[in-house]
DNA sequence: AATGAATGAGTTTTCATTCAT
DNA sequence: GATGAATGAAAACTCATTCAT
């Protein structure tokens, strides 16, 4: 019976000294470090906040880390692989219509930013990035560029096709995603409102595109 | 609105036990904390840090504020007035048209957005600012509702006039301002590369304001 | 009781990163810090002198204790617990003779006094007690005040029962008590002077009790 | 306007930037130390506090006094000659009886404890006296012991001149004064609870002389 | 003389990491 | 492997004293 009292306890489930799997603790540890350092930011982050969501003691964890800083770049390669393809869109046969850029590509974006552990991930790279700088790069040489390529390119199908409007959004096809953008930071910012606002704003972009891309009859 | 001064070493000048008038050392180590907690963030930034680019001793800070973080929040307070105010448009007797929608609102947000320490403070708001969070949530009832407000009532005066084209944008006004906001975070994330975006990006976002928001003939 | 263990060094014995089950480390910063305190007062000893006396480092005391003023307030509530039972005198069914109030209660108060960590506690009260004053209020409620009541009653039986004299000494029983506590006081004082007079003071108090208690022929 | 606000201002009247004589100067800062020190002792006592209670500011007290140290010795020495000789009492030939003795010996004790600043300067003694050794053993050959002494010899003249009962008290006349004493020290740790006992002890006392000092008729 | 900003040495507190158990 | 006490190197904060104004 110490005399100071701790508390937070995530994951500590029934466990108890439970000797798990290293597989299964490694993953547990890199679980609660993402909320921590999601959370706190790496620095804030205490080893014993992440031993705690972890549900192990602090010195467990050094059994299957080597520091702080690695939990850190194992995290976000991990999550940043996971992720990345995340938002992904199908580029196929059929044709490019304001609803398929809607259900395809929009759809998917307000899916993503309302998964907690995708709005983490971005946190985490915005905040602490420059912490491992190879990994903002690798990130957006990855993710983040090819994106609009593929995006570009998907929406001159549609251009060419006869089944686009032509016109600003067309040409600058980052406009085309830009209010789930919005949407993205303001869950970074204050996440329960965002999420309240959730449907509102996805149905406002909708029509935006609707009336934009919609071509002329 | 300008911002001088950007970088370290910002009173280090005659130095020796230079006695200065509170209002303008409090301003100095304001300045010199802006650019240390930006650099680095709240928990990094060391009051020695703070200090040394305020151009007195550690303990000399504590004549003028009680901890780092009352610093930390003076400093918030300070700026984000400063530049909360910087993004405001008139709301006169003028006819409300795409043209001046674009000159009075869109382009002081790029101009804002430009301001390296306007990014700088936003994104240590996004950083710490669950450090003080009562205070965010005030700036954000104060300074960010009312902007779409008074952007909502503004944009109506124009549907109203017939200067306008009703629509999905005059509908969610949040989507006129969306793609500055984008650059933005942009910024943020990268701000070399933004910064050579800036042109094409704000007549992109000009050019959809027009296609969108100009009435039939 | 004892009081072993009364000078520096206390557990700086084998030292080398030795672990200790908590209690007894806790048990071991407490006398310490009781015997910096006692010595220094609360503001003059460090931490450093602490840790040193319980024979660990600066660092690990914060694994027991929150604070140097959490280590204060344990050290004040268990030793005044600790001591405040030693002077407790019995209340059973034996006649209340005046030689019974001399052994039962006047000579254990004169022990007590005896006992140099008992005047270091009362002494640490006294001075740096302000610092938790609804600490000390507490125990002068739940221990001084009651033992007044405890002997008031004591006294009144032998007064009903004729086996003490009623006079000036029943009616106010503190003042059966007082040169006691003015030999503790003196004992604060001058400890060395005080130990010297101490036969000669108790058989002077105790001459007095007999003189004015004693019941009538 | 700084951003710390100060408290605290015993003396601070009319003052503000006022010059004054020297030796008023001195003796207001020996009397706004004095009661600093008694109030947290010298360590815990700040410039600061002793300057806010002179009503001047802490460089100030540099132009009269070489440091805290010095103001405390000063102060000690200051007090004790004009405390010392505070609880006298008169050797003249009135006969000595027990009324005598508690108008010329026991009333001014009362009084004297009622006075704070004379339990501030016991508690200064008692508290911080190992300070300055050589002023503890100088105030306790002056004061204390001399007391002790003189009222031995006049005890001993009522005694031969059979106006005081022969007794226990005149065997050990430290007996006599000892509730009072008791009260010095019980308004040592709570003076105001003290003072509401005032009256109600003092009668004690006076009771016990009488009873035990009244020789027979 | 008075002021209060500035200094710097000292002290408490924090926390990643180590290591005895 | 797990635990958590122990370490030690920071880092924040305090305050007597100095000194420019």
């Amino acid at each position: 019976m110490t005399n100071k009292q701790s508390s937070k306890t995530i994951a500590a489930t029934a466990a108890g000294r439970r000797r798990l799997s290293p597989e299964l603790r490694i993953q547990q540890i890199l679980d609660a470090a993402f909320v921590v350092f999601a959370e706190k930011g790496f620095v804030s982050a205490r080893m014993d906040d992440i031993a705690a969501a972890a549900g192990l003691s602090k010195g467990g964890i050094y059994n299957h880390f080597r520091s702080k800083e690695q939990i850190f770049e194992e995290l976000l390669k991990h999550r940043l692989n996971q992720y990345g393809a995340g938002v992904e869109f199908p580029d196929d046969d059929r044709p490019v219509t304001v609803e398929r850029i809607i259900t395809d590509v929009v759809e998917p974006l307000y899916a993503s930013f309302s998964n907690p552990d995708v709005i983490r991930i971005l946190r985490l790279v915005l905040v602490d990035g420059n912490r491992v700088p190879e990994f903002v790069r690798y990130w957006h040489s990855l993710i983040s560029q090819p994106y609009q390529q593929r995006l570009q390119i998907l929406v001159q199908k549609g251009v060419v096709a006869g089944t686009l409007r032509n016109g600003s959004l067309t040409h600058s096809p980052a406009l085309i995603v830009s209010p789930a953008l919005v949407f993205m930071f303001d869950t970074m910012v204050d996440s329960d409102n965002a999420r309240r606002q959730l449907e509102s704003r996805r149905q406002a972009h909708a029509r935006m595109l609707r009336e934009m891309l919609t071509p002329p009859v």
